[in-house]
DNA sequence: ATTCATGCAAAGCATTTGCACATAA
DNA sequence: TTATGTGCAAATGCTTTGCATGAAT
């Protein structure tokens, strides 16, 4: 597995695998929102290691948690996941069902507040996320 | 059932049954985004008609697809249901799980737009979500 | 040796579906 | 009678879990 990957699992306190670099590094290369599933196929596909479903789904769970992967869910009944952990927003494409990453700079008037009278003042807003719902032009 | 929640249903182009018209009734009474088991728990309890998971889920779909509630996703697994279909947002409060609509004009800085640039302009935003996490203060 | 990740299969939930029965126009 | 909603139970799809094996410290 490469330097990389394995430092950035060591730098969250990840005990570097080779099936954890693997998918680290192919949730790495892609902006695709990939589920579960789909890791499991692209990652078995091209794979020196063999690999079971439940280890994609302890080594997503176990990413998430440890702050290298973030888990975003648009649709019911399954996850995604998105190797930016950036604070970002998501676009979804409502025609092909594509998701997005959205930039903070890309949105105009943030960032945004909550008025001061918002539930008697009773709630802190430590972050919000914004999905955006359009279809390609023309 | 009553004359209103008939109307409403009839408006929506949806059959009024009695089990439609308390489902739709009981979410029209609450702000707490209930999921499906618990509007079945609910509803079971307070019935004059008998209720079953399966028409509890195909009524959910079907006033959905109708218009007359929307689906709110914000956890893996779970689908959750609102009444309010005006467009709004969500506030979540990270400790209790308990989601809260916020109103458009509670948000400061809205209307959002995406900068001219995005994917070469190549999409049309046609609506948005924003969801808030947080915590009660104090 | 001890710890812990992996693989497999079974179990667990939320949800959907097939089919028979009931109900309303 | 014709169409359609409902109920039950079985099936499905995504995800988790228990347990035995295997690798690493």
């Amino acid at each position: 597995m490469s330097y990389e990957i394995e430092q950035l699992l060591l730098k969250h306190g990840v005990k570097p695998t080779p099936q954890r670099a693997v998918i680290a590094q192919f949730l790495l290369s892609t902006h695709s929102h990939p589920t579960a599933d789909e890791v499991f196929q692209a990652v078995s596909e091209s794979l020196p290691v063999p690999l079971s479903r439940a280890t994609v789904y302890n080594t997503l769970n176990c990413l998430v948690e440890a702050g290298v992967l973030i888990e975003v869910v648009v649709e019911p009944g399954k996850s995604r996941y998105d190797a930016n952990t950036s604070q970002h927003h998501h676009f979804v494409d409502t025609e092909s069902g594509k998701i997005i990453d959205v930039r903070p700079e890309e949105v105009k008037n943030l960032p945004l507040k909550l008025s001061e009278g918002f539930l008697d003042g009773a709630f802190d807003v430590e972050d919000y996320r914004i999905t955006f719902f359009g279809k390609r032009k023309g």
